[in-house]
DNA sequence: CGTATTCGTTTCGGGTCCGTATCAAGCTAG
DNA sequence: CTAGCTTGATACGGACCCGAAACGAATACG
């Protein structure tokens, strides 16, 4: 049974969202920083920084500093991985999967709240 | 009748719209640029810097300086409010109109090829 | 071995964004 | 007419992001 939303709910249902995270105080992340997070949090495991950036379509430095600015809010780490000491294994954290969890929980809100 | 999502139909949907942004050439708006850009869109008219800013709980000059760069990309338009020479209206555009439209179509067609 | 290749990081110059504070223009009330 | 308020724009210093190129470390291979 697919999901069918109407112009004006998958609008509103995008602004609402997206007002939920301006008006939160934690600082927002750029939208290609929640793409990483989020590939990184549905995808299964292991994440390198290469695989990342082939599913993104952007460059390898774009990911190395959206892992240093998520790393520094600890919603992801980092791990050589000791097989091939030249690959970053990028792993989940505990801070990072309650983050995820939220806007998961904000955007099943939203949804149920949409106007018929 | 409420729109039903589970968490991981959730964050599915998100990513996956938030990477349909990323993969095209488009350049990103940022998530307040996005809100702003929404609200004028869904919002009845007129809309007001000052108004906004309140909206969104944010500074005057984060208005000002999102509507600068949504204006070089013809996604709004400004103009004096003859009534009160103090304000500036924003308005919609045809070029606004469809990129918004666009995205809608993007939520709406992401929404249905999601998994039950 | 030693040379290539791969991987992630760093550097560089340039651009955008932020918050605070300040500004000029326009309105308003005494 | 003028003092005070409102509105939106601008200046400033600091932080972040970008793409391209160069870099060191680790592995692969002849």
């Amino acid at each position: 049974m697919p999901v069918t939303l109407r112009p004006g709910q998958a609008l509103g249902l995008w602004r609402s969202v997206l007002l939920a995270q301006v008006l939160d105080d934690a600082p927002d992340l750029t939208t290609r920083q929640m793409a990483i997070l989020l590939t990184i949090y549905l995808d299964p495991p292991p994440h390198t920084i290469r695989g990342l950036a082939a599913k993104l379509s952007v460059t390898k430095p774009v990911i190395t500093r959206a892992l240093d600015t998520m790393g520094a809010m600890k919603l992801v780490s980092r791990h050589r991985d000791e097989a091939d000491r030249r690959n970053v294994l990028v792993r989940r954290t505990v801070e990072g999967s309650l983050f995820v969890e939220t806007i998961g929980d904000t955007i099943i809100a939203k949804a149920r709240d949409l106007p018929t």
